[in-house]
RNA sequence: GCCGAAGUGGCGGAAUAGGCAGACGCGCACGACUCAAAAUCGUGUUCCGCAAGGAAUGAGGGUUCGAUUCCCUCCUUCGGCACCA
């Protein structure tokens, strides 16, 4: 007897991986006669180590794009490197490894780690961002950005962290705390003049999302980010005549204004301060600009402020106000001033309380007694009538926000105005490992890009590392010193770099045409793959990389680069593969898991198979290193059943018939669940099929058309899946390379279709019998048979039902 | 505080145009094979109960013949934002 051919992933695994290299079985390319869909995912990082989450976040997208293709369509699935940024420059400082080694060492190495999942990326469209054949564009980006005014340089107040000591973009500072995204120190604000892109000329547009399929919780984490809130600009003027704008989103409180709040930077309180207040106000100007944005911005704290002598005419009704100055107004939001309305906003109340500033209602709840600003002891947040405002008491509440605003329009003072809590993005990072910002001053032009002939400006390699961390592009002997590109005088390029996150803005374009000398990407390419289908990765980019890349999408197009609204159609996050104790895993920890050791182990199919169908792909779970037994158990016995040799045996039809059924309900499950990312489920699905084709052969299925069907379709359903062992087995039974190259099943619902079906009967809700009857039974025939069950007259004990309910199909109940 | 997501056996999870709760897998128990172990195969496995039966999808209420699924009020966990005027 002829000895059975063992399961070996280490051996097969390798050989296919070759053989479709070889054979480029994955290259995508131009095919105008076949559909195209472009499957993207997140390009990883190429910091030290690569781990289970890459395979968690590439091989269930890999599936799908190899279930896609065997639909037809001509799938682009490519893969590339983000590899400019920070951890390279700390490992360089640390070990004294130039960050261009270190980061192509680790490409290296991901390489190798990638190619071992069996993906179908196609390498020939691979990127690196920090490759000069990349970054030359990343610079050109910049220069058409700046051209059309979405760059430009301004002084501010900017987030830095002391550790990594660079700048930091709004978006890249979190928490409680305010810390770098990076390294977790709390960052502190400077004084400094750097380079933002314009995002919030995007705003509003950014905030819709009709034409794409992104999952509500990124919709929603950007819509609170960009945080767009209507309301009116209404302009005050202090006793001297200069004007004060503020924004409010209760114009119809404009009455109940009893003093004014400037924030301590607000450019015009040294004007409005007199003599008296000079010093108070002074001293807590330096108190305010002393504390860390945490202690000013801590919502439990205490308010505070000083009054600065000067008054404010109230537009509405000439009163004379008070202007005050305090830490609790920003001047980062808004103009950096207020209208205070204590009555209907708590924070004003409290100062008021503590100033004793007047309190006065203008908003009256319908259903209150009338209320005393004098005595009450909170804020009055509810909408109501307007009252004690002019021409405008009696406003009903629904009228009140738009009557303020056609009244302030009207006179003159103010009009309708929306406000955005997103800023513009700040790019300019004080780093070495980036690309440099193209940009050249000059004293006597000032900024120029630039010429576009020049790019890339390249990185120097030859730099020194000072135990100061200072960049070291600014202590380079000659790389900063050029000439002015208008005048040809001396002149000094900008030493930043940009953020990595303007890397990751494009990258799914280069791929488009990795090579590509004459732009950023081949046009032809453009339009035949764009956009992309498919985009996968993981939510923690949803207000960062998610964000920028429609921003830098939305404002190509309106240069003509780009086409269509946006970027990436679909939109799916998986969650997170968690360590066997419940935690993220981190090597301080000590609970990673190394998915080379699990290759080595199990093989990729093995560990493919297991991400897939150990959780919900969108929530993750933490790992088990027990389930993955599960996962190799199932693969060996597919190979175990499919490398029998078979036998005809002489079955009964029904199980014929039983084994077609489960199979195409299977297919159709399968098939679907591909469509929707249910990917856990496909993975069951399988194995029940398996149980069943076990069943089978017990009956002796074995070598029947009915068995080549299923055994047939089987392998295509996990080809997808577990490449490797599908190709192998594929080719064991002699059918002809690649399984990868064949066509997606289809399923033949009508042997789908049960002939049988097991009737529920319920009394009362509860379930008391099963019959199994005809699939097609009559409403009638139910009922009958229902209520001709020996069980449910015991429980009716002779009496006559009140009602019965039939579910045709599905169910009987009956309600006594 | 605000916004969002999620709570189902010992564990991961399955089932929602409202209709058999716990598919599939892990784990566990027993059995077969084996000198033995591993591997493999078989049986069982939500809880209470000898059984008949009863209870159960975070808690409580509601709608319904019928609720894991829809509505209301809570609780817990996770994520995001946070003096945003």
């Amino acid at each position: 007897m002829p000895e059975l051919p063992v399961y070996n992933p280490t051996e097969i695994e390798p050989k296919w991986q070759a053989k479709w290299d070889k054979d480029g079985l994955y290259q995508a390319n131009i095919d105008y006669n076949t559909p195209k869909f472009y499957a993207l995912t997140m390009l990883p990082y190429t910091s030290g180590d690569f781990h289970i989450g890459h395979w968690y976040a590439m091989t269930p997208p890999d599936a799908r794009a190899r279930f896609k293709r065997m639909q037809g369509y001509n799938v682009m699935f490519p893969i590339g490197f983000d590899a400019f940024g920070l951890p390279a420059e700390n490992a360089a400082f640390s070990n004294g490894i130039h960050p261009k080694i270190w980061t192509y060492a680790n490409i290296d190495r991901f390489h190798r780690q990638i190619r071992s999942m069996g993906a179908m990326f196609d390498w020939r469209r691979e990127m690196i961002s920090c490759d000069p054949e990349y970054y030359r564009w990343t610079q050109w980006f910049f220069i058409q950005l700046y051209k059309q005014g979405l760059a430009y340089r301004k002084f501010a107040p900017v987030d830095w962290c002391p550790k990594d000591q660079t700048t930091l973009a709004r978006e890249q500072v979190e928490g409680d705390d305010r810390h770098c995204y990076r390294c977790g120190t709390p960052v502190i604000k400077k004084d400094l003049e750097q380079w933002f892109f314009k995002i919030t000329k995007y705003a509003d547009e950014l905030l819709d999302y009709s034409t794409i399929d992104w999952p509500d919780r990124v919709r929603t984490l950007q819509t609170n980010w960009i945080g767009r809130s209507e309301g009116a600009a209404v302009v005050f003027h202090t006793e001297q005549g200069d004007p004060i704008e503020v924004f409010t989103t209760r114009p119809d409180t404009l009455w109940g204004v009893t003093f004014m709040v400037l924030a301590p930077e607000h450019p015009l309180v040294q004007k409005i301060t007199t003599a008296d207040f000079k010093s108070a106000v002074n001293a807590y100007i330096q108190q305010a600009a002393r504390q860390s944005d945490i202690d000013r911005e801590a919502t439990d704290k205490e308010k505070t402020g000083v009054f600065t002598g000067g008054h404010a005419v109230n537009p509405v009704n000439g009163e004379k106000i008070p202007i005050w100055i305090a830490d609790y107004v920003l001047m980062t939001y808004g103009t950096g001033a207020i209208m205070a309305v204590p009555a209907h906003d708590q924070r004003d109340f409290e100062f008021a309380r503590k100033y004793g500033l007047e309190v006065r209602v203008v908003i009256m709840p319908s259903d209150s007694e009338p209320l005393d600003g004098a005595k009450l002891i909170a804020s009055i947040p509810a909408s109501g009538d307007m009252v004690n405002s002019g021409p405008l008491t009696g406003t009903p509440a629904d009228l009140a926000l738009n009557a303020a605003i056609n009244y302030i329009a009207e006179k003159g003072f103010g009009k309708a105005a929306v406000n955005y809590k997103l800023r513009d993005w700040l790019i300019s990072r004080q780093r070495y490992w980036g690309a440099p910002i193209p940009m050249i001053y000059c004293d006597d032009c000032g900024w120029n890009q630039v010429p576009e002939d020049q790019l890339p400006v390249l990185l120097p390699d030859d730099v020194e590392w000072r135990s100061s961390g200072v960049n070291p592009l600014t202590i380079h002997p000659t790389w900063k010193y050029t000439t002015c590109p208008v005048c040809d005088k001396p002149a000094t390029r900008d030493t930043d770099t940009m953020d990595t996150f303007m890397c990751s803005s494009w990258y799914h374009l280069r791929y488009l045409s990795p090579h590509f000398d004459q732009g950023p990407f081949d046009p032809k390419e453009y339009d035949y793959w764009m956009p992309v289908n498919t985009y996968t990765g993981g939510i923690e980019h949803a207000t960062l990389h998610l964000m920028y890349t429609r921003f830098f999408h939305k404002a190509l197009r309106d240069m003509g680069i780009t086409k269509g609204p946006e970027p990436m159609i679909q939109l799916r996050n998986q969650g997170m593969v968690l360590g066997e104790d419940h935690e993220k895993m981190s090597k301080s920890r000590g609970n990673v898991i190394p998915p080379d050791d699990l290759v080595a182990h199990y093989g990729a199919d093995t560990v493919r198979a297991y991400l897939m169908f150990y959780a919900r792909w969108d929530m993750g779970a933490p790992w088990s290193s027990g389930g993955i037994e599960g996962a190799y158990r199932w693969v060996r016995r597919v190979w175990t059943l499919f490398t029998d040799p078979v036998e005809k045996g002489n079955p009964r039809p029904e199980a014929l018939r039983q084994l077609r059924r489960k199979l195409h309900q299977t297919l159709k499950q399968v098939t679907h669940d591909f469509e929707v990312f249910e990917f856990n489920t496909i993975v069951s699905g399988c194995m029940e099929l398996l149980n069943e084709m076990y069943k089978a052969r017990e009956q002796g299925a074995t070598g029947t058309a009915e068995w080549n069907e299923a055994v047939d379709i089987y392998l295509r359903m996990m080809a997808p899946v577990t490449p490797h062992v599908a190709e192998e087995l594929w080719a064991f039974l002699g059918k002809p390379y690649s399984i990868h190259q064949q066509s997606w099943p289809i399923t033949d619902l009508e042997a789908a279709a049960e002939d049988l079906i097991t009737l529920i009967v319920q009394v009362d809700g509860k379930l008391r019998d099963r019959i199994t009857v005809p699939v097609d039974i009559s409403e009638e025939d139910a009922r009958r048979a229902a209520l001709g069950s020996e069980a449910i007259k015991k429980f009716l004990e002779g009496a006559a039902p009140k009602k019965v309910i039939v579910v045709p199909g599905r169910l009987v109940n009956i309600v006594r």
